[in-house]
DNA sequence: AGCACGCCGACT
DNA sequence: GTCGGCGTGCTC
């Protein structure tokens, strides 16, 4: 409940009330300064409402007051919230991620202070029962709901209309007449805390071992621990383990997942292991069951919280270990707003709270792999299982020596292994990661290549759709006739692969097969996305073709072989963390052939088979991979033995972004260990109509980015048309 | 973030 | 002659 503060008196007394600094979820410079009611003590975490301009807003007490703002200015703080003190670490954390983002302490508290309703009493529900009175004269619509009633039940108005088959119209009648009595439900209960001995669990003797190194981290304080193993090998049981540990004590459990698609098999899983479900948190929450997990867990009744990144950024009471799985995955950056990577970011929430924390993955970032070879974090191994079949046997593709027949894009190679794979009737995926018919359009009369309008991209063909589509800013036309440059006719010419063209090929090959084509513009919303994977998983279907989205995730029992159309996309453009990014992802991809009895094969179609990279994949030499990606790294100052930071200008008028871009980079003051790069186009030089152009930061290790960027800014003037964000750890390096 | 103040185009 | 466009600046 808010306690309401009366206005005092102006007193100017020695003893005038006390000032406070507030900060207050918004892009303000720094805390405002208030004046605190006679009788109130604030303390620093409290919540409070204060008075902005001609509106109120809800704020944080910070402590005392800077005493910068003059008195005349001083407004009273108008309402505190009882019971609703944020904790001092997180007071910190947001105060360290502010400085790091480059980003006004207010805009993070803004993130924290997402669901101020959480802070009033939940609004009660009101049910009817049978009241008193019993009106002289009934109608039938009337008697028809006391009947339903005289049960002695209490419903809510709307299930007893419904029971009754009258409008919500004649219970409100019933009400008004006394015949029927409000009775306030009780509030939901907190939640039943996850049980950490619902089921014994059996662990292989690896996974007792890396589990009992987790266990014996519980409670010891701040640690980072990565636990390395591949898919199959029982990470999640394991880390379950180190979750039921921290149950049997005191606090709450984050576990961060890249994306709430993959949570429904989690929480069932979890379930499983924990005897109920853990509280979820993410984008699509109702705003009823967001405000009761919100004060659960601000109330710390929540135990265990699962949630995409932003649930890193909740007021835990009592947060006791933090868990990030598939912690490469790019998911967990947060790319508009508050620009953050939320692993990062929980290592820090992590040390702050001074509780362990443990990253999870198949295939480690740099980042963190470098941290646990180097020692900084603990390296908790874990083998695969006993009996497994292991990684598929890869094999490259060399395109050049054996090319797919004119306008195909599946060699004779893979063909013949598809053929093979049929013949035994076992299943075929095939990995592209471009959705639609054709990533390219032009005209074989002028050579016009159709381009969207507003964003340098090109447009997409998707031909079961008849139309072009930008995957950048949802521009979509139809397919047009003629060349919108030249005007000739049927001159229009698809070119290059996407999935529904491989597919095509696949059909015209395989007469006979089932084919089906899963990418997110053909499976509309997450039913149909779970009915293509039933089919795939009970032999439903024999060729898969799709983009990333069959990469992760899915078991296939019958799938043996996996097509790699073309592993070169994404390593063009010298983006030098498109390596890792491929790396990850086709390994990920190679991992769905083959399970525990069948051994799968992967053919990797590609025009570099001598790349390091794409040995590495066919060898399963991941850390030999990633050991010389981090050389190349560590000689050329790249992150995470340098630091990087983008600062992306954009807006409308091009010539004034440009301005912009160029006199910024003029400012940018001389440091040792400090380059500035650019202004150059961004990665997408125009995007839903804005000019977009970047500048690169680089700096040695020891260099505190932030501060220097802080600094930079400082010193110039950007015009209100131009839009200015800092990207610091940028996850794409151009 | 909201909200008010302030200078240039299409309307009763 | 006004109504209103949103660019700019402020909120303790």
């Amino acid at each position: 409940m808010t306690a309401s503060l009366d206005t005092p008196e102006l007193d100017l007394s020695p003893d005038a009330p006390a000032r406070v600094a507030v900060l207050l979820p918004r892009p303000l410079k720094g805390a405002y300064d208030y004046l605190v009611p006679a009788g109130v003590q604030l303390e620093r975490g409290d919540l409070v409402i204060v008075p902005l301009g001609a509106s109120q807003t809800i704020g944080c007490v910070l402590g005392p007051a800077s005493g910068e703002a003059p008195a005349a200015k001083l407004r009273v703080v108008e309402h505190v919230f009882p019971g609703a003190r944020l904790p001092e670490n997180l007071l910190r954390f947001i105060d360290w991620m502010a400085d790091y983002t480059v980003t006004p302490p207010g805009e993070v508290l803004s993130l924290v202070l997402r669901v101020p309703a959480a802070l009033e009493p939940e609004p009660p529900v009101v049910a009817l029962t049978r009241g008193p009175e019993t009106p002289e004269r009934l109608s039938p619509q009337r008697e028809r709901v006391l009947a339903v009633a005289d049960d002695g039940f209490a419903r809510l108005p709307r299930h007893l209309a419904e029971e009754a088959g009258v409008t919500s119209a004649v219970v409100r009648g019933l009400e008004a007449a006394g015949a029927l009595s409000p009775v306030e439900l009780p509030a939901a209960p907190a939640p039943r805390a996850p049980d950490p001995d619902h089921e014994g669990v059996l662990l292989t003797k690896a996974q007792r071992e890396a589990a009992d190194a987790l266990v014996a981290r519980v409670a010891g304080g701040f640690s980072v621990s990565l636990l390395d193993g591949v898919t199959g090998a029982g990470k999640t049981e394991t880390y379950f383990e180190m979750v039921a540990a921290a149950l049997r004590g005191e606090g709450q459990i984050l576990i961060l997942l890249p994306e709430i698609a993959l949570t429904v098999q989690f929480l069932d899983r979890f379930e499983r292991r924990f005897g109920v479900r853990p509280q979820e948190w993410h984008s699509d929450l109702k705003p009823r069951e967001r405000r009761r997990v919100y004060r659960w867990v601000m109330e710390g009744s929540a135990r265990v919280i699962v949630g995409a990144r932003s649930a890193l950024i909740l007021p835990y009471a009592n947060l006791s270990l933090i868990i990030v799985d598939e912690e490469h995955e790019q998911a967990f950056k947060q790319d508009e707003g508050v620009i953050y990577h939320a692993r990062d970011m929980a290592v820090v929430r992590a040390m702050l709270a001074e509780v362990p924390i443990v990253l999870s993955s198949a295939t480690p970032s740099l980042e963190t792999w470098v941290n646990a070879t180097s020692g900084r974090y603990h390296h908790v191994r874990l083998p695969a299982r006993h009996g497994d079949a292991g990684m598929p046997a890869v094999e490259l593709v060399d395109l050049r020596a054996a090319p797919p027949a004119r306008q195909e894009w599946l060699s004779p190679l893979l063909h013949l292994a598809i053929g093979e794979t049929l013949k035994q009737r076992e299943q075929v995926l095939l990995f592209l990661n471009r959705r639609g018919y054709a990533p390219l359009t032009l005209c074989r009369a002028c050579g016009h290549r159709l381009g969207c309008p507003h964003c340098s991209a090109w447009l997409v063909e998707h031909r079961y759709l008849a139309r072009l589509k930008c995957h950048h800013c949802g521009y979509d036309v139809p397919i047009p006739k003629t060349c919108p440059q030249c005007g000739a006719k049927e001159t229009l010419a698809a070119s290059g692969p996407g999935v529904e063209r491989v597919a095509e090929e696949a059909r015209a090959h395989y007469p006979g097969a089932l084919i089906a084509v899963a990418s997110s513009d053909m499976l509309r919303g997450p039913r149909q996305v779970q009915a293509a994977i039933e089919a795939m998983a009970d032999g439903g279907t024999d060729i898969l073709i799709g983009t990333q989205m069959v990469a992760k995730g899915h078991h296939f029992p019958l799938l043996t072989l996996v097509g790699v159309v073309d592993a070169d996309i994404g390593l063009q453009g010298g983006d030098p963390r498109a390596r890792e990014r491929t790396f990850q992802l086709l390994h990920q991809v190679a991992g769905r052939a083959g399970r525990a009895e069948r051994r799968g094969r992967v053919l990797i179609q590609t025009t570099r088979p001598e790349d390091p990279l794409m040995k590495a994949l066919a060898t399963g030499d991941r850390d030999g991979f990633l050991a010389l990606e981090a050389e190349d790294r560590r000689v050329n100052g790249f992150p995470p033995f340098g630091r990087l930071a983008a600062i992306l200008l954009s807006g409308r008028e091009e010539a004034l972004v440009m301005e912009t871009a160029r006199r910024l980079r003029a400012a940018a003051p001389l440091s040792l260990g400090v380059e500035v790069w650019g202004p150059a186009p961004a990665a997408m030089a125009r995007l839903r109509g804005e000019t977009r152009v970047r500048l690169l930061v680089q700096a040695e290790r020891r260099v505190k980015l932030s501060d220097y960027i802080r600094t930079w800014l400082g010193l110039v003037q950007v015009p209100g048309k131009v839009r200015l964000s800092v990207d610091v750890d940028p996850v794409s390096f151009l």
